[in-house]
DNA sequence: GCAATAGTCTTCGTATACGATTTCGTACTC
DNA sequence: GAGTACGAAATCGTATACGAAGACTATTGC
């Protein structure tokens, strides 16, 4: 079931058509997913002399993908010295994830007409893992699975904008995303009940207002959850 | 009053710390602008050679540059064959359109509390000088009246991230704005009307829901009369 | 006359090279 | 001992050069 990831993961723009992978895309994938997968964590200094020699390419088509990651936000770039991983300082995770709780509830709304028994289905069984998950608790577990459970249900949004938002949103909250429900574990728990009632909200066809509502406000409670524990 | 088109046109990523902009800024600026006021259209090919010569610089800064356009959505790039402005095919415009209702709406009410009587006497007007452009009819400086009238609403807006997101969608229509309100002038008159309700609104101090609601039905509307008039 | 193929021409992709700028370390002075 | 100035190292920014891929055209064969 790794496909939801994948999906999440997916590049912003242009997905390389098929077999020729220029440079420039094999550099802009690399930076990409270390920065996704944590090797890269924020305030890394991206040098790239270093970048061009790791991939065994030269340093034009790194500057592109750094380029590109820089209009994305994940990394800043400082005229002559030099680019570095993002980071979060609580503002920033604040505007991000209110963001993204604004897009994702659109996106989900979009999504939700879209979504049959099967999805439904889908989703439930990652619910239930998670909430298998909350005995013995592991937050990377969890909030992988957390990933995969909205990707479900966002994922047939026919909007591809709108969809593309919600992608780099959760990208760029993907170097703490492991750590969000380490600090404030007790929000698991509320994290699956919201869940179910968001499935139930779908299957019953309930309107875009209700579902939209329903996304961004489950969302915003973690939000809240984050803000109240570091206060 | 031209400060509100520069808000919108203001860059999405990194502004260029005052004095000194790299050649790779100078392109992207200028390509960019010449994508805005409609000198490149869409469907328009950009070859890297010719702009990096009409602006007296070598390639490189000019591929950075559509690299960053690319990301942002105005420039199409297919390897091997060259980039070009992006179009938009009415589905397209749909989803863009779509898309900023929106995070233009989510903008306007999070911008709301901080919108003082000052700027609610600028914004009014600014719609003022709308009504009265509609007794001879002039759909460029209506359309750009227009946006000079949102921009002061949502410029507000605390969340730099949504602010983004919504100059990026004004960007993306930069191209055939002038073009919404020639196809359906209908429209026009109804805008003003909502643009009044819209600030009597914010005057009241209503909820950020109500606001939010409005900003994004009145935008929608918009659409649904483009999408009437070509079916 | 039409189609297929070969050749050329345009344009992109990437490597290398060099000048420019920043940063850090060291030595010197107050 | 602290602060400043000078210099070297690291790194970025851009130009130029060459190889490769796609598109267009002309020629040849049917």
């Amino acid at each position: 079931m790794n496909d939801t990831a994948a999906a999440v993961g997916a590049p912003t723009t242009t997905p390389t058509t098929t077999h020729a992978t220029s440079k420039s895309e094999q550099a802009y994938a690399a930076v990409k997913a270390r920065i996704v997968d944590g090797s890269y964590s924020p305030g890394y200094r991206l040098v790239l002399a270093k970048i061009a020699e790791d991939l065994g390419v030269s340093v034009v088509p790194v500057r592109e993908a750094i380029r590109r990651l820089e209009a994305e936000g994940l990394v800043k770039f400082e005229r002559n010295v030099g680019a570095t991983v993002a980071g979060i300082d609580p503002t920033e995770y604040l505007y991000t994830m209110q963001t993204l709780s604004i897009v994702e509830g659109a996106a989900t709304a979009l999504s939700a007409p879209l979504i049959g028994p099967a999805d439904v289905a889908r989703a439930r069984a990652v619910n239930a893992e998670m909430r298998e998950c909350l005995e013995h608790f592991d937050p990377v577990r969890f909030t992988r699975l957390n990933q995969d459970f909205h990707s479900i249900l966002f994922e047939n949004c026919p909007n591809p904008h709108i969809l593309d938002l919600v992608h780099r949103g959760w990208n760029r909250l993907a170097s703490l995303r492991s750590s969000t429900f380490r600090f404030v574990p007790r929000r698991a728990h509320e994290s699956v009940d919201e869940h179910e009632a968001l499935l139930r909200l779908i299957e019953s066809g309930a309107g875009a207002d209700e579902i939209e509502k329903a996304a961004r406000l489950h969302r915003s409670a973690t939000l809240d959850a984050y803000l109240a524990h570091s206060t």
